[in-house]
DNA sequence: GGCTTTATCAACCTTTGGGTTGAATAAGCG
DNA sequence: CGCTTATTCAACCCAAAGGTTGATAAAGCC
């Protein structure tokens, strides 16, 4: 049943370190509709906080964790400083969710037959595995 | 300047609220190793816990995420339960991402060309030259 | 019926995250 | 030069996230 393949001790090593900061960037939905927005067109902290009712630090903020997931980049106009969007680490997560997605998806269609291979005797479900 | 101030609640609105919780739910390391072994393979929760140095409850409580979030799902096999990974919030995911990468990309190509129309100065001279 | 295995619940601890207010920096404007 | 605008820094608050240990529940094994 250990059908694991040996033991790695560093789990993280293997993928991408981006990838944590920028899937929580995103999984807070301000940020997510600032992305949204940034993909219409640039824009400064101020005008990327008129719509919401927090302070204009906190958006702020928000735009720092973009940034520093490397979702969003920023240069520098007199006192203003425009963020831009960048689509490159959006890449690299579709091309993560892509690839066990797709693996998901083959997994599924056939998961009678792995049921019914992994069935060897001891086991005995009450449903759903019956086609 | 915008001066529409309620339009906060409309925003987080408007897109699925499954968003925040699955992008929150891959920002984790381990939850992400635990997804890409189960696109493998159905496994249980003692089976998921063995690689890692932490405890059965922690990695317990990693799968209630995943499952809350509607990556994975359970069905009871004894005192067992098998988790399984569901590839439909996957979908969700590379959906919204597929979006906002193809108007970045337009937006960066476009750009560069702006940038190429820019740095003519006096070689190259392209028919557009009013924006 | 006990004992073991598998998994969750409960209480607790510590770190991180998102928010606030107030002050500081930096660049245009009159 | 002083004022205003745009943005960040700093200190703080509170809630949530991820971890721990200990106890509990449910099902198989002998």
């Amino acid at each position: 049943m250990l059908s694991t393949e040996r033991l790695k001790t560093q789990v993280e090593s293997m993928e991408d370190p981006r990838l944590s900061a920028v899937f929580a960037a995103l999984a807070d939905p301000t940020r997510r509709d600032i992305v949204t927005r940034l993909a219409a067109a640039d824009a400064t902290v101020g005008e990327l906080a008129a719509p919401y009712d927090v302070s204009v630090q906190a958006i702020s903020k928000h735009v720092k964790v973009l940034e520093d997931a490397g979702l969003v980049s920023r240069t520098r106009d007199a006192q203003r400083r425009p963020v831009h969007l960048e689509a490159e680490v959006l890449d690299l997560m579709t091309a993560w969710l892509e690839r066990y997605r797709r693996r998901a998806e083959e997994r599924h269609r056939r998961i009678d037959a792995l049921l019914a291979e992994l069935q060897h005797g001891t086991d005995d479900q009450t449903e759903g595995a019956a086609s």
